[in-house]
DNA sequence: TTGCGTCTGACACAAAAGCGTCATACTGTT
DNA sequence: AACAGTATGACGCTTTTGTGTCAGACGCAA
């Protein structure tokens, strides 16, 4: 399960073949047909990328990747851009509203795939499936397992999400507002502290295999997960 | 890896190509000028996939596609879609005939090679007729039968696809929706939670053996069949 | 065709798991 | 010591899953 994509295009033909392309490839996919429709969804629940149509009926998809990247909350969302033509001007114009690729209809499935996966994996590490390893512990997004040493350890959704977060995001500080974001979603109303208490589920799952002094505390700015001290 | 593979196209020099290619791999094909030739060859001996020309003399390959979907012996049976040109209204339409992927031409031997056998493994591993074990659970598909150790225990069809689906796909969680293709087919309107119950009805059946315990509840995403917790 | 038994998918309710918040205890800093 | 930030256990609530039941579909036999 890689990933949400949010398609934006308002010809249901590009659709339909975007969404078959994406669902063989395992991700989840959204659609909309107009900025209006993608802003909805964008709020409902937030996606890990967004394929974006140039031209668009009512607001443009140029404006509305403007928009989207003004937006805190989809400042971090990668967007790949869709026109009809392989015109330059348009190119760097279209790099220029801070979308993260750019592809030229017609487009074949698997070219899509690959740039999708290609941005995932450069943007966001959470998204792409990979399994990731830090030191013996192994954490497998395709099979929802955690491995520490040989040692098969549950947690619960949400602790999985942040170990998964944090194992692909490593010796940095995170915010406890961060986290909330990347781990929750970002648009959940929810007390920072309750950062703590996942914190503590997660350390405490961690215990047995001792990886739980991976996960520090800075204080006064957050938590970070590293291998040394 | 098994295979019959059926080319429908009207140019020998495709079909040479394709033959060749296949050949290659290791694959037996067998091939068609057009729809009727074709008929006569599923009937003779059931592919394992068909590779179907979009443009055919006489009914055309769509219409010979949907016809392939309808009927009972053929339903299952994968098809790619060969298309002369990359337009993008043929592909949504190749897909919606139920195509399973297609091709625009020229496509190289390599590429050709590489689509069937992601086909065949996405869809084969249960079509293989090939016994599956896993541990002392053993499901022969050929006399509809399971045994778990020396016991002889009896599932109904829906369960018996199911254990069917997660034997030859063990390991990975698979969401509702997964389960609801591979195992109802694509085109099911069922409600997800249905899944539930069918788990839950395998699961009695495995109990004796004690092999309930593969069947794993991954809240929040979906169901794992595996030997480890 | 009719009748019978099995299989299925939906539904409703029960149970379980997970979640977010809070109050309180604790820890490090100044 | 006083303060601010963090850790933790408990608790009420929501979401998700488990399970029994039932009406209808389906296959089969007479």
């Amino acid at each position: 399960m890689p990933g949400k994509i949010l398609v934006v295009d308002d010809e249901p033909a590009i659709r339909a073949m975007v969404r078959f392309a994406l669902k063989q490839a395992d991700f989840t996919c959204i659609e909309a047909a107009d900025a209006e429709q993608a802003q909805t969804l964008v709020l409902k629940d937030l996606p890990d990328l967004i394929l974006l149509d140039w031209m668009l009926p009512g607001v443009s998809g140029v404006d509305y990747a403007r928009r989207l990247r003004r937006e805190r909350l989809t400042q971090n969302v990668p967007i790949i851009m869709l026109t009809a033509r392989a015109d330059e001007d348009d190119k760097v114009r279209a790099l220029g509203t801070g979308a993260d690729d750019f592809m030229t209809k017609p487009f074949s499935p698997r070219e899509l795939v690959a740039r999708v996966k290609a941005i995932l994996r450069r943007i966001a590490p959470m998204a792409s499936g990979d399994v990731v390893a830090v030191a013996d512990l192994i954490l497998d997004p395709s099979t929802h397992k955690v491995l520490a040493g040989d040692e098969h350890l549950s947690l619960g959704p949400t602790e999985f999400r942040l170990l998964h977060f944090f194992m692909t995001h490593t010796e940095r500080v995170h915010s406890r507002e961060r986290v909330l974001d990347a781990v929750w979603g970002s648009n959940a109303y929810i007390d920072e502290r309750t950062v703590d208490v996942h914190i503590r589920r997660l350390r405490r799952a961690l215990m047995a295999s001792g990886y739980d002094r991976y996960v520090q505390t800075v204080r006064g700015v957050g938590y970070r997960f590293s291998g040394d001290g």
